[in-house]
DNA sequence: ATTAATTTGCAACCAAGTTGCATTAGTTGT
DNA sequence: ACAACTAATGCAACTTGGTTGCAAATTAAT
């Protein structure tokens, strides 16, 4: 609740162009990761796929989103929960579902492999099966 | 030392077109993964890029070889190991080093996060971090 | 109000990957 | 050995995700 707030203030005096707004609202309300080509045609209307694309490198860069590349060669996005400008601290793993094609945030701890030799500075894990709806 | 006469032999009797032995033959000797920016640069005198598309795809689907994306969009390909055609048993993480650039695959057996509700099919494990003779 | 700094749109470009089709090479049957 | 067929290759044109340079438009500073 209080959180809610110093977010909303913070949202009010650090002042946002209006593009840069929309697409981070958008990902406040979004359940999902989304595509980048789906970014660029949900935002058609209103903004130029260049500025989509140099709006989302500024968020990513800004820790209030992050991205992963999928199976299909294609960058994805997510919200980020709790990172920081410069410092991506929330890593996890990513799920796609390769019935109705939606890609979720897996919010589980990851356990890296130890290899010898190997300095692993960071992971990036994409599962892909079926999600819970395309089961049943 | 059996099984490398038993794929002399196959290798004799299967006859394969020039292009697609060159390739394979590559992937034998190759430690690494190689991107298919490489593999077409690679093999530009000797054929098409078509070409080099077109059979890695082959390769892929004969389980001689497999592939995953890399960070950088790009498809990588390595060898297989024990793979058969339709079925690639031989899944691993793969590891790039951030200074050489080398990209390697991991004998190392993954275990998958299980997640309630999620039936998981396969997974994509990238890591990223400095090789070990990077580190010295 | 002027000027300076940021943001945006647009068009042109780049690079990875695909497709259609003509050409060539390899196989098979006689 | 030759014709007939099949499979592999080359080439050019295209598609698409992504970038760049620059001019026009907004916004901020003085
Ligand atoms: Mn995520
Ligand atoms: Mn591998
Ligand atoms: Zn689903
Ligand atoms: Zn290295």
């Amino acid at each position: 609740m209080q959180l809610y707030f110093i977010i909303f203030v913070a949202m009010s005096i650090i002042r946002r162009t209006k593009s840069v707004n929309d697409i981070t609202q958008f990902f406040e309300e979004s359940k999902y990761a989304v595509s980048v080509v789906n970014l660029v045609e949900r935002f058609k209307e209103k903004m130029n796929k260049t500025t989509v694309y140099r709006i989302l490198d500024k968020l990513e860069n800004d820790g209030v989103i992050h991205s992963f590349i999928g199976r299909d060669s294609l960058k994805w996005y997510a919200k980020c929960q709790g990172c920081q400008s410069g410092h991506h601290t929330d890593t996890h793993p990513h799920f796609q579902c390769n019935s109705c094609g939606r890609v979720e945030c897996l919010p589980v701890k990851l356990q890296l492999p130890e290899i010898q030799n190997l300095s692993i500075e960071y992971a990036e894990v994409n599962l892909v099966g079926k999600c819970t709806e395309c089961s049943n």
